[in-house]
DNA sequence: ACCTGAACACCGTTCAAGT
DNA sequence: ACCTGAACACCGTTCAAGT
């Protein structure tokens, strides 16, 4: 009956499924709804197809998973423009931390991110690319690769761009006051994190007690480690 | 039927449920058999009990997994044998890597609990009490809390003992051949990382290639960040 | 080659009901 | 007070079947 209608849309001509397709439709849900939505069922939904269909293009959730992430540092090599080791390097520590904080732009674009990098077992092969890419920096600036493999193990996930931060960044329930309450409640049996707390509420009195900035504390915890490596690449 | 034998074994008098059980039963699930093994039903069946019943002891499974890294950090706080600042502090630093060295050891006994500490969304009491304890040790040794703050920050997961390796520790399955042909597979591509793991396989060839000698790792980076600490308490 | 319906073996959880 | 059976709404996944 709907041919006969002249204004009836013309039914969307099915675009195929294809790994990329399952892939950036993933990205888009973790995005958007959280990576607790990322369904097989939802996930299929919003490609307009059955969920079944997905294992045609991919093998199972986990190679959805790993995807996810290839597609996350894949976009970390275009923020960076490429791996290359700049021919006129004369200062890796300043090219190093470049790189860094732009793998924390994008890591910041996708906060689910870092939780199930966490957890893949093997590393994606645009991860390697990536760290392929940060020791030609440390090479080039003079480091031995012995020192190049402590540098990675101690930047940790540092390198590439966040660092799991164990108290809750900020709740947006909380009001100052219910805060503040808290603190007085707590401040004999933690006078040392309250003061602290406390110290910072006051050099700062926009931020919400407790709540940091964290962008400052990440370059903070980088440079220490940053200035460190240096430190050992000038007495080797 | 059973009452009429003489050698029968008495049945087990049922010992009640109680949430120090459940969550007793829960950890030692997750160090036997991983934590994917620790469902409700399966923890309610080797209480003997039924899943429903664990509704009646905690909220629900999110409670349960609170309450399991809440004994985690519990079992460090024995560990340390409590959080008391020494009167007679002389050293922070080396106060300070002790303890997160403890904190290690513990971890090494739970190798789950890392990844279920991450995806707490707030901290538990015993955690708060630890970060305590580490607060204390840096006023004493002349912190501000200010840069108590940042060291907070800084040393992330360190803090509790342990940090995202980012590359699988090392896989059994794998021969040493494969992975010698893997890397010449790969020596075009990513020169820098092969002759990385190259230098490293030389110079401990007991290690397999790839592998890294965690502990060594871990007090690398630790010290690196508690010496910039010391950087910045020296110029304060 | 590509997609799907029906079905399976699992989850966590609710609720009314049992002792 | 403490425990449970039946049931629900979800998972990921298999497989034979459709076009």
């Amino acid at each position: 009956m709907s041919v006969a209608t002249q204004t009836e849309a013309v039914p969307e001509p099915r675009i195929p499924l294809s790994k990329e397709r399952v892939l950036r439709a993933a990205v888009g849900i973790a995005d958007e709804e959280g990576i607790e939505a990322l369904t097989m069922r939802h996930l299929a939904d919003e490609l307009g197809a059955e969920a079944m269909s997905l294992y045609y293009h991919v093998a199972n959730k986990e190679a959805i998973l790993d995807g996810v992430v290839e597609a996350v540092i894949e976009e970390i090599e275009e923020a960076v423009g490429g791996y290359e080791v700049p021919t006129d390097l004369d200062d890796w520590k300043a090219a190093l931390r470049e790189r860094i904080l732009l793998a924390r732009n994008v890591m910041l674009r996708h906060p689910w991110a870092p939780g199930i990098i966490e957890t893949r077992r093997t590393q994606s092969l645009a991860a390697v690319r990536y760290f392929e890419g940060l020791a030609g920096v440390l090479r080039e600036g003079g480091f031995s690769y012995d020192l190049i493999h402590h540098a990675m193990h101690a930047l940790g996930s540092r390198a590439l761009g966040f660092s799991q931060e164990l108290f809750e960044p900020d709740d947006p329930e909380s009001s100052d006051e219910d805060a503040t309450a808290m603190m007085e409640a707590m401040a004999d049996q933690f006078p040392y994190i309250i003061a602290m707390l406390g110290e910072i509420a006051h050099d700062d009195p926009d931020s919400t007690l407790g709540w940091c900035d964290d962008q400052i504390e990440f370059e903070f915890g980088l440079d220490l480690i940053l200035n460190g490596l240096e430190g050992h690449l000038e007495a080797s």
